[in-house]
DNA sequence: TTGTAGGCGTTATCAC
DNA sequence: GTGATAACGCCTACAA
């Protein structure tokens, strides 16, 4: 059953020519008659041919793929940015292979052991949690391989970076509070030595400044934001002689259980505390009341970042390195910060 | 800055011996000195040496690549079956090239074309929407590729699959609501030419009969099961003389739309209407009162239909085709269905 | 416009 | 144990 496939000598024999010129007719070459190529073509066909692209790139050089790795494909964030990669890297051609970090540094160094013996023609990447040291990463660089970082950084790298600007996403979010009337806004803040954390905090202290607010030490509660943390900070925050208006959480995981616990001890939401998330999770828009957030577009980071990525593999000239894309993300309002 | 890459050759001219030696030390042949290994290692590293896969692959004619077909990589079924294929596909050492249908006939068969060309040693598929006549599927298996299909299936296909039990877990869904006392049970179906819909249908048949409940037409609602059709099943039920204390939804979108619109009437979940949906998304849990449902296990899905292809893979002999394998879905019991 | 020849990096099969 | 050689399928100077 299972017949060997063709090859452009199969066609060459068949039609009593040399396979360079099936192979020339095949790719369209201006240097091969009409004629020839018609019978190459039909003759392809009536084979049942496909190109060997193995060959081809072995040949050539190059892979036409790129490798991408994030830390879970099934994070719903990180499975957005894979449809924006897809969605230009399958116009422009390109194969993606896609591997999970699964947060560990270990896969992670294997998985670019893998993808450079595989011989991928670029990289876009998510570093793990766990990344401190980015030897293998500045490998890649030092092979001339092309790399775009995008969501998680490292300063050690200068390749190009797709983010979104936390700091001005943090002032939207704070201001659009403010102009919702609060007047005491607490903080749940993330690692601060995470980057995109300190960022979140920044804007938050700017759009208090701005606006003529008062910042209170004691509103700010720092956590790794899961379910449980911001169960812990709300709690935290009623234990205050005087609750705050409104909250603003660097993530909506975080935002939500805490919404939850709030809602648990009688306190209305937007009415009594107005909630303003970060994120845009699916889950955000079907909470009651749905949740007020910033938006992450992950499918416009992962078009970006492909586009800046392939832009590198075929202008290895170009000195286009060191760039950095910002991405705008734009306030989803919802009912839980709109009294 | 871009050295080209050290090959076998580099490293038998740096040791002076012959490029066949290098290439059977570094597979860890049997019939090579063990101080060669070690001479060949040493360099190797040195020169950072990485194996060229593709050329290897060529050689040895495959690709240790196995191609994905899915609809949409962000919805979160599909996320959650690629997380099953990469553990497995991970640990057998070979790679993934995933790509999206996007749902269009087109697109899928182009990206069969694309990953016959790229040589995959097998491909997991999930059919599109669209796709009616599967001659560009047949033709892979005409071609001797192992193929596994998943979740949506077409009958013309000899390949083995990897489904749930939807009648049985319908059964589990509709006994759990009697269990908890319903004594009339509405049923929201979706498209019954669609066999995963006709299953659910037949599964809460069958418990109603094991029961001794009587099954009534009127209470059976069919739709394609999306937001708004929630809605207007909810409502076509509040028209009823008299409202079941109880629904199975066939899936969690619709379920949760219903259960929004019944809340919006005063009607209370589940005191005065029990609800079960079915998928377990992870929004299911965020609800209020969260959601009873079943699990539609993608992680095991992807799991075991790589098993299952990478069998197909290693042993081309073992007629191992046309194999059905049923994964086994559990109920999530939660706020919506006790009372 | 077409054919010839050589090589991309690896491995299988000889022979020594 | 190791070396020589050919081949995987394709591409591309160069020659004709």
């Amino acid at each position: 059953m299972k017949k060997k496939k063709a090859t452009i000598h199969d066609i060459a024999r068949e039609l009593k020519i040399d396979p360079s010129t099936v192979s020339r007719a095949l790719s369209n070459s201006s240097r091969v008659k009409q004629k020839t190529k018609d019978l190459v073509d039909e003759m392809a066909k009536k084979l049942g041919y496909q190109p060997n692209i193995m060959a081809s790139n072995l040949r050539k050089n190059r892979s036409n793929t790129i490798g991408v790795i994030v830390p879970r494909i099934s994070r719903h964030f990180f499975s957005s940015v894979i449809e924006g990669i897809d969605e230009i890297a399958y116009g422009k051609g390109y194969n993606l292979v896609i591997c999970q970090s699964k947060d560990e540094i270990m896969r992670e160094k294997d998985l670019i052991k893998t993808l450079l013996a595989n011989q991928v023609d670029g990289v876009l990447i998510s570093i793990s949690m766990e990344t401190q040291s980015v030897e293998h990463l500045i490998q890649l660089e030092e092979k001339g391989i092309p790399m775009v970082l995008f969501d998680r950084m490292h300063d050690d790298l200068k390749s190009s970076k797709v983010v979104i600007d936390d700091c001005d996403a943090s002032f939207q979010a704070t201001k659009h509070l403010i102009k919702n009337g609060a007047k005491s806004i607490a903080h749940f803040a993330g690692p601060t030595d995470v980057s995109i954390y300190s960022g979140r905090l920044n804007g938050y202290r700017k759009a208090l400044e701005k606006y003529g607010l008062k910042f209170k030490e004691e509103l700010i509660l720092t956590s790794r934001l899961m379910d449980e943390d911001g169960i812990s900070c709300a709690l935290e925050l009623m234990k205050l002689p005087q609750l705050p208006d409104a909250i603003f959480v660097a993530n909506d995981i975080a935002a939500i259980a805490a919404m939850k616990l709030l809602k648990s001890k009688g306190i209305r939401i937007p009415e009594d505390v107005a909630i303003v998330g970060f994120s845009n999770e699916p889950i955000a828009s079907v909470m009651e009341p749905s949740l007020t957030t910033m938006d992450q577009p992950g499918f416009d980071i992962g078009k970006e970042a492909t586009r800046l990525l392939i832009d590198h593999i075929e202008n290895p000239d170009h000195k286009l390195n060191n760039q950095k894309v910002v991405i705008e993300s734009t306030l989803i309002v919802r009912e839980s910060s709109v009294k």
